[in-house]
DNA sequence: TCATGGTGTGACAACGCTGTCCCGGTTACC
DNA sequence: GGTAACCGGGACAGCGTTGTCACACCATGA
C-alpha cells in the first residue's frame, strides 16, 4: 500500500522518541491528568520536535466528532456574513474546531446540498446563514444527526440567532419622531435572492412606534426598491417626493438602500439632512462612510453567539434544542437625521434645533447634531 | 465504548442490505468499472434507502487524502477576500473538495497558526490570503507537505496567483495623461495590518507611465495614509492642494482610499472631477457606488484562477511548483476622471483652499506635524 | 481435455488514533 | 503488617474505509 504519504509523524512516532508507548503519547496531546509531569514534558518536547499533529481523520473516527463546524451561506461576499464569520473563527478555534464553509450561490447548488447533504457526516454542527429556507429544506436539515443553528431568521422550534428588529425599528422611528417628524416613510428591500431580511419584523416595528405616537400609519409613505438599483431607488425616491404631503424623514430597512436614498436626495438637491432626514438599519461599513445615522446591528456579536451556542449545542446534547437568542440593537446618531425645517415659515438662516424633542427623545439622538467634526 | 454515535449506516449495512461484501459496495460507491451492472444497481438501492454517506474521515485515513482546501486569511469581512472566496467555493465542491478556513485576525493568533501549524493533516493544499509573511512564515509552510498557494502576492519559487498591478497603474497613469494631465500625485496606503497591497508595484507603474511620457516624477506629489482614517486622508489632500504647483489628477492606489478623497474634496468645494481627477484602483464595491473611475481586478478570477491552480496541484504532484498565474487588470472609466481645466484662468469665487504653506516646507513632515484631536 | 487469460467478487490487513482493560508500584488506613 | 484504594502507564481491539491479493468462474484456443 505504498499511497498515504507517510510523510506525518504519527503518535507511535513520538511515543518512540519519548520512550513511552503511543497511549501515554495520546493522553499526553489531550491534556488528560493521568500523566506524570515529567513524563508529559519529555512528549511533549518529542511532539515538538516531530512538528506532530494529531489526525483529524484517525482521532475522529473513533471518537465520532469530526472536530468540524460547518456554516451554510449564499456568498461570502456580505458585509453581514463576512463579519460573523470573522469573529466565528475564533470562537470555534479557542474550542479546537475547524471551520467549513459551504458557499451555496446558484439554485442549482442549494437543491445539490439539500439533496446529497455533504455535510451529514462531516461536521459536528451546522450553521445556517440568511437564506429563507422552505418548511422542506429544514426538515431535510433536521435529520441531519447534528445540531443547526439559525442565524438571523427565527426558525421555530429550533436553535436561531438574531436581533431584535422590532424593538430596532421601534426605537428608529422613535429617534424620528423625537425629532419632530410625523411624515415618516418606510423604504423596504425588496428581491434580494437568498436572504432574509427581516422585512416584516422592522416594518412592523416601525407601525408599532407609530401607533404608540399617536401618528395615523400612511401606506404611501411605504415603498419598496431593491438593493443597489440606482434607477428603481431614484423612482422610490421620486415617488415619495411627488406625494400630496411628502415625506420629511424616510426610514430604510437596510443601510445599503439608505445611503443609495441619501445619494438620490442629494443629487436631486433636496438637502440631507436639511430638507430629509434619513435613517438606515444595519450599521454597514457605508454607513459611517456616509455619515449616515442607523440602527446598529453586531454581526460579530451574533457570529460569536451563534457559535457559542453551537459549541454547547454539541457538547450538551441535553441542551435546550430550541433555543432563541436574541441580541439588542442601538441607534447610531449620526448626519443624516436633523429636526424637520419648519413646513410652512421661511426657514432661519442655520437652524441648530428649533422645537425641543419630543420628551422620549434618547439623549444621544442630540449628540448627533454636532458630529460634523 | 458507547459513544461513536452510531447514527450512520456504514458500508457493511449497505453491503448486508444488497447481499454483496463491503469491498464491492466500496467499489460501487467509488465508480469503479469492476462492477456488473446488477450488482451496482443493487447497490446503489441499498445506499440510497439507507441515505449512506462515505465517511470522509475514514476514508481519508486510508487514502491519505482528506478532501479539504484550507484557506489562510486576516479576515473575512473584506471585499476582496469575500469575492474569491465566493467564486473559490463553487469550484472546489465541483471537485469533491470542501472548504476551510482559518481566520487569523490578530498577532497572537497567527503566531499559534505558524507555530502549531493545524492544517497540517487535515488538508491536502493551503491558500493564503493577502498576508504579507516574512520569509521565515513561508519557509514554516514550505514544509507543510501539501502545496500553498498564495494569492495577491508575490511568493518567489512558489505558486501564486496575482494581478499585473504594474501593467494596471500604468495604464491607470496613461489614462490620466491621455486626459491632458500632467501634474498627477499618486496616494499610497499605508498601515493596514496583515496585508500586503501590491504598494510597491503600483507605484512603479504609475512611475513607468509617467517616464514613458517625458514627465519628470515629483516626489512631492507621491503621499501616503492610511485608509478609513478621514483626519490623515484630509491632511494628504491639504499637502498635496498647497504645492506650489499642485495636482490635477490623484492616483489612489486603493478604491477605498480613493472614495474618501473624492469625499474630502468635495467637503472642502474642489469639485471632482472638474478641479481635480480621481483614479482608483481595484473596482471595489463601494467605486460603483461612488461613480468612480478605477482601474479594475476581479477577486471572482482570482479566487477560481487560485482554486484552479491548487487542483491541479494536489492532482499532479509533478505540475510546476512555482507557476505564478498573472491576471489583467481593466481601466472602468466612470465620472471622477475629466479632462484638466485650464489653469491659466480665474477660479470662480466659492473656491475655498488654504493658502500654500512655507514653500521649502517638505509634504510629509507637515502631514506629521498637526496632531489635533 | 487442459492450459490461458480475463472478469467480478470476497477476505483481510492496514490507516492513526482512542477507550477500555489490566498490571505493577505507591500510598493510606486500620 | 496486611489489605484496600489509587495512580501512572502499557497492551490491544476497534472505528469505517481502501488497496491488495486470492479465488471462483467463464470463455477462449490449442
Amino acid at each position: 500500500m505504498p499511497p498515504a504519504q507517510r510523510h506525518h509523524p504519527t503518535l507511535a512516532d513520538v511515543a518512540q522518541r519519548a520512550g513511552v508507548s503511543a497511549s501515554t503519547v495520546s493522553r499526553t496531546m489531550r491534556g488528560l491528568t493521568t500523566v506524570s509531569p515529567d513524563v508529559r514534558a519529555r512528549v511533549e518536547q518529542a511532539a515538538r520536535e516531530l512538528h506532530f499533529v494529531v489526525s483529524r481523520q484517525a482521532s475522529s473516527l473513533v471518537t465520532g466528532r469530526t472536530g468540524v463546524v460547518a456554516v451554510l451561506a449564499p456568498t461570502l461576499n456580505s458585509w453581514f456574513i463576512g463579519s460573523a464569520l470573522s469573529s466565528l473563527g475564533p470562537v470555534l478555534r479557542a474550542a479546537g474546531l475547524d471551520l467549513l464553509v459551504y458557499v451555496i450561490p446558484d439554485l442549482a447548488e442549494r437543491t445539490d446540498f439539500f439533496d446529497r447533504l455533504p455535510a451529514r457526516r462531516n461536521a459536528d454542527a451546522l450553521l445556517v446563514f440568511s437564506f429563507d429556507l422552505s418548511e422542506e429544506e429544514s426538515a431535510r436539515l433536521d435529520d441531519l444527526q447534528m445540531p443547526v443553528v439559525y442565524i438571523s431568521q427565527h426558525a421555530k422550534g429550533r436553535p436561531s440567532v438574531y436581533v431584535d428588529d422590532v424593538a430596532g425599528a421601534r426605537a428608529g422611528t422613535r429617534h424620528l419622531l423625537g425629532l419632530g417628524h410625523r411624515r415618516i416613510a418606510f423604504v423596504q428591500t425588496t428581491g434580494a435572492s437568498g436572504f432574509t431580511f427581516s422585512s416584516h419584523e422592522r416594518l412592523l416595528g416601525y407601525r408599532q412606534a407609530l401607533s404608540e405616537a399617536g401618528v395615523a400609519p400612511d401606506d404611501d409613505l411605504v415603498v419598496a426598491t431593491p438593493p443597489g438599483d440606482k434607477r428603481r431607488t431614484a423612482e422610490a425616491v421620486g415617488t415619495l417626493l411627488s406625494l400630496r404631503e411628502p415625506p420629511t424623514a424616510i426610514f430604510a430597512e437596510q443601510d445599503e438602500v439608505a445611503v443609495s436614498l441619501v445619494w438620490t436626495l442629494r443629487k436631486a438637491h433636496v438637502d440631507v439632512p436639511a430638507r430629509m432626514s434619513v435613517l438606515g438599519f444595519d450599521d454597514h461599513q457605508m454607513a459611517e462612510w456616509s455619515d449616515l445615522t442607523t440602527i446598529a446591528q453586531s454581526p460579530a456579536d451574533i457570529g460569536r453567539a451563534a457559535g457559542e451556542l453551537a459549541l454547547d449545542l454539541i457538547n450538551d446534547p441535553e441542551a435546550d434544542r430550541a433555543r432563541h437568542l436574541v441580541l439588542p440593537t442601538r441607534l447610531i446618531p449620526r448626519a443624516t437625521t436633523a429636526p424637520p425645517r419648519p413646513a410652512a415659515r421661511d426657514r432661519p438662516a442655520e437652524a441648530a434645533e428649533p422645537a425641543g424633542p419630543a420628551p422620549d427623545a434618547p439623549a444621544r439622538s442630540r449628540a448627533g447634531a454636532d458630529t460634523y467634526e
